[in-house]
This record gives structure tokens, sequence and C-alpha cells, in this order.
DNA sequence: CGTGTTCTTGATGTTGATCAACAAGCGTGG
DNA sequence: CCACGCTTGTTGATCAACATCAAGAACACG
């Protein structure tokens, strides 16, 4: 899943008073919170881009989101982090406390709307994760992200924020494959990449019939 | 994810006044609702298994979720199921009409406050799932599966309610991987299998492990 | 300009998919 | 109750996709 839990109305911009709890800035692969933490907080993003996911004893990492400006993160069911955030890039979040947020829901019903919105938006982004994971190959999934990414910067043409090893750990490839499967779809012109951190669609209807 | 959402306290045994319209059955294979269909219900599931899951134009098949007596699907973000439910063997549901269960849910904070709760969880689930396809071997998934269907059971033997194309459909592999890996289980003496459709797990640490 | 990191490319290996045959259940009708 | 056919599951042989291992090339940064 890209991007889960989409705040606009109640608290984006002039954070709901009482709710934030200020604004702080991470560096590039800073780590905002991890895998058993205490989830007492949740999170807005003000700017940049944040990479949430999960690691195995072994070393093998799975991305599960990455998350915009204007996005929150964050959500447990439970009072432990499940998963781990990181800084993809400079980035500032936004602090909401969890309990103030739970009261402030139980107050105002259009924010607990607001919520589960949010929250079965999340859900719905896991379930293409699941499909993309389980039944598509390295190609349709390379060009399922590019055209997520492209979505949601609203361009063709735009910057990747994340690294190979990014790509390739939300995608459940090798950073090989993801390079190999980008300088592929460069030959058969689905793509220009004047650098390796830009990329130009070119065939956006090539690259969505690889999507089924 | 396994089993996404349930409803305990709320609407569960006897059904909310109001919000029920009623149980219904479905026979083995039965298709509940089609992805495309208006979502303008939700369902709970009184005995019996449903799969929910998506199907590829060139017939590809990925299940997202099995869920068991008690447990709720159905939901949406918008107003079109994007899933397709089905019953794995007989079934019988309780209808919710969405908007009643909508309304309840903006009368009574409890009730909202649930539906978030189940929703997140099984946006958790859905986590797992992610990790489970992105970065597990076949022994791992299905060593998984058959940890996550005994805890849901209770039982360290149980009947395997799904087909092995359902196992298939729902770990991203095809039906032959996993008749293959259950009988390595079997020869490794990890589970029994007495029938096709019924297992054992003889060395729980050894597929915990599998698992890591 | 080095020097370390990230990315790309190539050669080879492994896992799981595919194709094919066979076995085991299971329901139906004789 | 058995015979038959149909569906589901297992097993084997081969193949393909992707991972792994190993160099290089391109950047990024001091």
């Amino acid at each position: 899943m890209l991007s889960p839990l989409r705040f606009e109305p109640a608290f984006s911009q002039p954070a709901l008073p009482g709710v934030s709890a200020g604004v702080i800035r991470y560096a590039a692969g800073e780590e905002i919170f991890a895998e058993g933490d205490a989830a007492d907080q949740v999170y807005e993003l003000v700017e940049g881009t944040v990479r949430t996911g999960r690691l195995l004893r072994d070393g093998r990492r799975q991305i599960d989101a990455f998350h915009f400006a204007g996005e929150a993160f964050g959500f447990e069911a439970g009072d432990i982090h499940r998963t781990t955030a990181e800084a993809v890039g400079d980035v500032a979040v936004r602090i909401v406390r969890r309990r103030a947020l739970s009261d402030l829901a139980a107050r105002d019903g259009d924010v607990a709307r607001k919520l589960y919105q949010v929250t079965i938006a999340g859900l719905q982004r896991s379930q293409d994760h699941v499909l993309m994971l389980g039944r598509r190959s390295a190609c349709e999934r390379v060009a399922g992200l590019l055209l997520l990414l492209a979505d949601r910067k609203g361009e063709a043409a735009f910057d990747l924020p994340m690294s190979r090893q990014d790509m390739a750990d939300y995608l459940g490839l090798t950073i090989e494959t993801v390079s190999r499967t980008l300088t592929a779809f460069l030959q058969e012109g689905l793509i220009a990449l004047p650098t390796v951190r830009h990329v130009e669609l070119l065939d956006r209807p090539a690259l969505e019939a690889l999507c089924e």
C-alpha cells in the first residue's frame, strides 16, 4: 500500500488547537518511531516522504507504505507500534497526541468519521499491495509503483524520493531486479530516466496495460 | 490478511435491533457479493467460512482474507465493493444495512469506536499479509497459514475449510507448491494429514521458527 | 580530486511455476 | 453396493523468473 492515511479537513494545515504537540524535523534516514515503541502519538506529514515497514530477524525488509505530505501515519490498534517509520529524505512531521485525538473524536462525530475513512482507505491500499505482491510479475510491480507515484504527484515527470533499495523493499524484489526492469522500460521507450532519481512516463497506456 | 473484522460486543449474537436485515444462507462456492456491486450492506458471518479477494483479467486470483464465524466483512470506503466475497463451504451471514450501521455509529460513540478498531485490526492483518507475500518463502508462507488457522480454532488439530486452490490464492503460490510443501512438512514430522482436509500440528515450535 | 555510496550490468544459481500424468475422493445412477 | 465419471489433490520433469554473487560505472560529498 502506498500512502495510507490522508487527513484533509480536520487536522491538516491549521492543526486543531489542542491536538498538535508541535512540528519536528528529521534528516534523511532518521527513525521517527520503531517497531516496539509506545504508540502514544500519531504523525501528520507536513513535508517530505516517510516509509513505514518491518524487518525480519535475518534482515529482510518489507515496506508497507510510503507517506507523502498531508498524510497521517502511525495509527495502531494496540499501544505498541508494529512498524518502523523512517524519513526518506528530509522530513517535517506534526505530532498529535493519540489521547488528544481520540478525545476529540469522541466529542466530534465528524472527526471520528474522518478517522474511520482514513483507516479504511489505508486498508484498501494495503489490499492493492497484497494483490501486487501475491500475483504480479516484477515488471507489473515496477510499472504499478511508477503509476502510483505519478498519480500522487499529478505529473508524468517526477522525482523519485526513494532509493532503489526502498523501491525493492516496497515491491518485494531485489534492487538488481528493480534496476533491470527500469532499464528495460527505458529501452522500450516507456519511460525516460534523465537522472537516477527522476522519471518521466512516456507511454502511460503501455504501463497501465502492464498492470492488467 | 486472515479474517479482518471481528465484531464482538455491539452487533454479534443478538443483532442490534434495527441494523440487521436478516440472515441468509449460501451454499459452498456461492457468491455473496462481487467486485463492482453496490456496497450498501455489510455482513456478519454467523456460521462457516468466507473468502474475499480479487481477480485479474487473465484469471489470476488473490484472496485478501478468510473470514470466520463472528467476523464482519464487506466494509468499503466508497459505495462499490472492490472485492468479491464467496462462501467456502456452506455459510450463514447476517446482513446489516450500511446506512443503519453508520446512523447507529453516529449516535453511539462506542459503536463508532468499535468500527474503527475492527477496521484498524483488519489493516494490521493486511500488513502481515504484505510481509508474508513480499518477503517470505513458500515454506514460511504455508507454515504461517497453518499457524494462523490453528490460532483461530484454538486447537493444534483442525479441519481445513478451504481447498488447496484457496490456500494457494491466499499465499500467492500455486496449488502444486502448496501440496509439495505440505507433504514436505509431513515427511519432516511437522504435521499430520490424516485426510486431505484435516491437519494436526505436531511440531509447533518448528513451524513457528519457519515464520521466525 | 579522491573516497564511499548507490546504481547498473553480467554470469550463474535456486525457487517456484508450468506442463503432464496419475491417484484419491465423491456423488450419481445403475 | 459397485461402476463410472468428475473433481481435487499429489507427484514428477522441465522451465522461467527472479535472486545471488561479482564487477564496474556513476554519483555525491568532503
